[in-house]
DNA sequence: GCCGTCGATGTAATCGTTTACACGCGCGTT
DNA sequence: AACGCGCGTGTAAACGATTACATCGACGGC
C-alpha cells in the first residue's frame, strides 16, 4: 500500500505548485478556473485529504470550540450541545465537549494549548482566574461569572419565576412554596430572587418551611417532597428550580398518595421535552435552550471568522411561562 | 505583550536542548532528574504549553476521538456522551463530537483529516462505504452495521423484549401489541423480533392491529396510542421499543381517558432518568448506557494507546427488565 | 513605446514540535 | 588495554500544510 498522498502529489500530478493547490482548496477565487479543475482532479484521483494538523499548525487556528458543560449527561446540556453541534459544523467547526468539572490543571490547558479556537462555557462555577488565563475567546451559556466581563447569553430566570408566582396567584394560592437550585449556582440565585421579589410586590409572605432546599435534580425534588408532606401547614403550591426537581417532587407526592394539581400545584423551569408528556404536563417556564445554544454558537462563530469583536454583557433572552396540567386553583 | 513561549524559549532557560525539554514532558523517564527538575522550573517560569497542532503534526497523532451519533439532544446518547468524555478525558484525549446524520462529504472527512484517532459510532444507519473509508479505528456502540465486520458493543435486545414478553404473559395478558422503532434501523429489527419469537414461543398471537408503527420518539408513542384506542379489540399491554415511545403513549392514553396501568399496561426499554420517576413509574428493560459507553471508550482508548489490536465483534451485555408501576395484571 | 497595474502562479520560509541518529562518557568485562 | 554497552544529551531532519514575496505576462493609458 502507498503512503497517504500529501499536497506535493496533487501538485505534481497537475502540474502545477503547492502553493495553487493549496489555493486552489482553500481561496478557490485567487486561482483560475482552468487550473482549478486541473487540481481538484488530480485530488479526486489521487484521494488527496488537507492535513489538519499541519494546517492548523502553520495557520494558527484549530478550527474547532469547546463546550464545557457542567454534567453533559444532563438532558438540559445535550439540547445545547445538539443546537451548538449544528452551527458550528455548518461553519465547517469541530466540537468538543468537555466536563467543566476537572481539575484546573486540566481546565486551564484547555483553552491554552491551541486545540481550540474558542469556548462555550456552560458553568458559572469555574474559577474566574483560569478563564482569565485562557487564551481564546469566551462566550457563556445560560450561566455567567459574577465578575468577570464576558460575553454572555440566558434567560430571564427572576422574570420567569415572576410569572410563575403570578400564575399561582391569580389562580388563588397564598402559601407558595419554593424549591431551589444548588447552593453558590448563579441561576439557584437568581431565580430564589425572583421567587422572593414577586412574592413581596403580590404581598403574599414566604415563610421558612416554604424556601426548600434543592440542587436541580430529581432526587433533591422527590426529597422535597418528603419535607413538604411533613410540615404542618402545607403550602398549597411549589415553584421548582428546574424541571427534573419538579418531576421529583410531583413522582414522589404521587408514591406518598398526594396528587398533583389537586393537594398540590407544581411549577417547574426549563421546559425540557418530557414535561410536555409527563402526567400531569407540567406547567414549567421555557427556556429555549436550542435558541440560546444556537445564537451563542452564531456569535463565537462570527467572532473567529469574521474577527467581530465580542462584546461583553448579558444577553437574556425572554423566559415565558407554559401553563399546562400541573397547577389548579387551590382545593 | 510578549509572544507566546516556545519550546526553544524553554530551552534557552534550562540550559538544554530541545530535545531535551520535548523529553522532559513528554517521556520524564529519559532525562536524568536534575535535568528534569531544571526543565519544569523553566516551563512553570515560562508559562510555556506546548503547541498541539505542532505536536500533533509531528507525531501523527491527534490525541482526540469522535462520537458520532444520530441526534445528541437525545438523554438516550447524552449519557453516553458523558461516559466517554470521563474515560477518554482521564486518557488525556478530547471528544469531538458530531452528528451522523450530515451530508456524506463531511462524514468521510472526520474520518480522514487527522484530527481524530479513532471513532465511536453510535449509528448504524451510515454508508458502510464511509466507514469503509476512514482512516481510523471505530468501535460501534448500541448499534451496529450489518455487513461491516467492527467491534461492536451493544445490548442484547430480543433477549430483553423477551423477558418483557414473559412478564406480561406471566401477569395473565395474552393480548400483547407492540410499538416499534423506525424501519431501517437495527435495533428496531433486533427488538421486534426478539417480540415475534417471545410471543411464537408463549403461544401468543399478535394480530396485525398488534404491530403498531413508531421511530422511538415520544410523538410517535403518542400517535400509536390513538392508534391502539382505535381499534375495535384493544390489546390489554403494550411493549414500546423505547423508554420516549412508551412515555408519550402513556401520557396520550392518559389524556383520552384510559389509565396506565389499570387498563393498559406499558413496558419500555433504555430505562433513562425519568422513567424511573415517570407516573406511574415505568417498567422498563434496563440497557448499560453508562457501562456501554465506558467499555466501548476503554477500548478504544487502549487500542488508542497500547496499540492493542481492535477484535471485530459484537459484544453483548445482558439486559435486564425492571419491573416498575406501569404493568399490572389484565382487569 | 513605455510604464504601471493587476492577476495568476511559483519559490521558499515558516509554523513548533518530536525523534532518529550521533556523540561522549563512565563502567564492567575480557 | 581494548571493547562493548547503556545512558543522557545534542543536532538536525522531518511532519505537511499556508502564505509573504517574487516573478512573469498581458493589458491599458498616455
Amino acid at each position: 500500500m502507498t503512503r497517504k498522498p500529501r499536497i506535493a502529489d496533487v501538485a505534481q500530478l497537475a502540474g502545477v505548485s503547492t502553493a495553487t493547490v493549496s489555493r486552489a482548496l482553500s481561496h478557490p477565487e485567487r486561482v483560475e478556473g482552468i487550473t482549478r479543475s486541473r487540481v481538484l482532479e488530480a485530488v479526486a484521483a489521487t484521494g488527496y485529504r488537507v492535513n489538519a494538523a499541519a494546517r492548523d499548525l502553520r495557520s494558527r487556528r484549530a478550527r474547532a470550540i469547546t463546550l464545557l458543560a457542567p454534567n453533559l449527561a444532563n438532558t438540559f446540556f445535550s439540547r445545547i450541545v445538539a443546537a451548538v453541534q449544528d452551527v458550528a459544523g455548518s461553519a465547517g467547526l469541530v466540537v468538543q465537549v468537555s466536563d467543566s468539572q476537572v481539575e484546573a490543571a486540566r481546565l486551564t490547558v484547555i483553552g491554552t494549548d491551541g486545540r481550540t479556537d474558542g469556548i462555550l462555557l456552560l458553568d458559572g462555577a469555574v474559577d474566574p482566574a483560569i478563564v482569565a488565563g485562557w487564551a481564546v475567546p469566551v462566550v457563556m451559556v445560560c450561566e455567567w461569572l459574577e465578575d468577570v466581563e464576558l460575553c454572555c447569553f440566558g434567560t430571564d430566570n427572576a422574570g420567569g419565576i415572576g410569572q410563575a408566582v403570578e400564575h399561582l396567584a391569580a389562580l388563588g394560592h397564598r402559601r407558595i412554596a419554593y424549591l431551589g437550585g444548588p447552593a453558590g449556582n448563579v441561576l439557584s440565585a437568581a431565580r430564589a430572587e425572583g421567587y422572593e421579589a414577586a412574592m413581596r410586590r403580590l404581598g403574599l409572605a414566604a415563610g421558612a418551611a416554604d424556601r426548600l432546599p434543592g440542587d436541580f435534580t430529581m432526587r433533591s425534588g422527590a426529597e422535597a417532597a418528603g419535607r413538604w408532606a411533613a410540615t404542618a401547614d402545607r403550602a398549597t403550591a411549589v415553584i421548582c428550580a428546574s424541571d427534573e426537581s419538579a418531576i421529583g417532587f410531583v413522582s414522589e407526592c404521587d408514591r406518598m398518595g398526594f396528587a398533583c394539581p389537586r393537594d398540590v400545584s407544581v411549577v417547574g423551569f426549563d421546559d425540557i421535552e418530557f414535561s410536555d408528556r409527563f402526567i400531569p404536563p407540567l406547567t414549567t417556564v421555557h427556556q429555549p435552550r436550542d435558541q440560546l445554544g444556537r445564537r451563542a454558537a452564531t456569535l463565537l462563530v462570527a467572532a473567529l471568522t469574521g474577527g467581530a469583536p465580542l462584546r461583553p454583557g448579558r444577553r437574556m433572552l425572554p423566559s415565558r411561562l407554559i401553563v399546562r396540567g400541573s397547577t389548579a386553583a387551590p382545593s
